[in-house]
DNA sequence: GTCTATAACTGGATAGAC
DNA sequence: GTCTATCCAGTTATAGAC
């Protein structure tokens, strides 16, 4: 009867979880199945390949931020705003970036070495964060390549405190260097 | 007679490239032996455990940054001056980094997250990059808190570009932040 | 649709000849 | 010291019973 049941979604919950914590390389399917509470070769029902489970957990994340860029959208007006909200929501995740790193930066980075195809998709996740960056900034009056090089600047002043943080295990840091950012962007002139 | 052979240190010389190349995870003893041009069963010889083979290519990391610091100290007297060139000089592997990230955060964020023994010793990568930089910054006049701080900071902001350089595949990026760093760096008053 | 058993393969590590 | 052959554990993936 093709009776619907939630183990797709748990596979792809647990897979988020575990890639986050251990990289695709320090993970097995075992390791996913077991946190899915689904049998190991029942993986093999829901996807076909390692690979096409990696994808769509990464296709989840990249939902998780555009639904965060949709709220952000929905409920502030002001450009200006909606990026301090987007680096004080960032700067939440402070204690878990102590352990695990980004988990945008953190997988981006790995797979951008070798894993040809997953390559994009994961750097896509970068890229749709500096494509919405880039767009307040735009709001803000900036013409477009300009307003692009500020989004790669902000970014990467995350990423790089991003990966600092989880260096040194140290919270602290994130949370100095984010309120840094918002600082900057609440008193920047965008002439 | 122990006859002294170049085996070991082209074991490392191997590792620290398609370390570099593939990460540590992404990489077989096979693909270093064969790099090497060294029998697989060899590597046993000289290194106990593949973590033994992964230390002493992190250590090899180790020393070429010790020597670039030595370098700069040697031939630069002025702090700011030293800090500019050790922009410059980082800046120069961009081609590099856009195809496989820097050297020393790509490693230090895949170990960081699972190898417990090795994280540590990948962290003091950046560890004494930024202890070298804060101490030109202490020179500079700045108290020993606020030269820890600006150090990190500068760091962030050199990680965060290699990694955008590296997701985006894209030169030009780094290119174009490091040589605002260094602006910033040459204008920037220290009060 | 679900699950067990297992095939096929990869990779770290060792034994032992030379 | 050097190298070949091989063991063994873990992992992806499949076959096939239920």
């Amino acid at each position: 009867m093709a009776r619907r049941s939630d183990k797709r979604e748990r596979l792809i919950a647990a897979g988020c979880e575990v890639l986050y914590e251990q990289g695709l390389r320090g993970t097995s399917l075992a390791d996913i199945a077991e946190r899915a509470g689904v049998p190991l070769g029942n993986v093999y029902y829901y996807f076909k390949t390692k690979e096409d489970l990696a994808r769509a957990v990464i296709a989840q994340r990249r939902l998780n931020i555009e639904a965060r860029s949709a709220d952000i959208e929905a409920t502030i007006a002001d450009p200006r705003e909606r990026l301090r909200e987007f680096i004080r929501r960032a700067g939440e995740a402070r204690t878990q970036v102590a352990t695990y790193g980004c988990p945008y930066g953190t997988i981006a980075q790995e797979l951008g070495k070798t894993e040809g195809v997953l390559a994009t998709e994961a750097g896509d996740l970068l890229r749709v964060q500096r494509d919405w960056v880039a767009a307040q900034y735009e709001a803000l009056g900036l013409p477009c390549d300009e307003a692009k090089i500020r989004a790669i600047e902000l970014l990467a002043a995350m990423q790089g405190t991003s990966l600092l943080t989880h260096t040194f295990c140290d919270a602290s840091i994130m949370k100095r260097e984010f309120e840094r950012l918002d600082r900057r962007i609440a008193a920047q002139s965008l002439q």
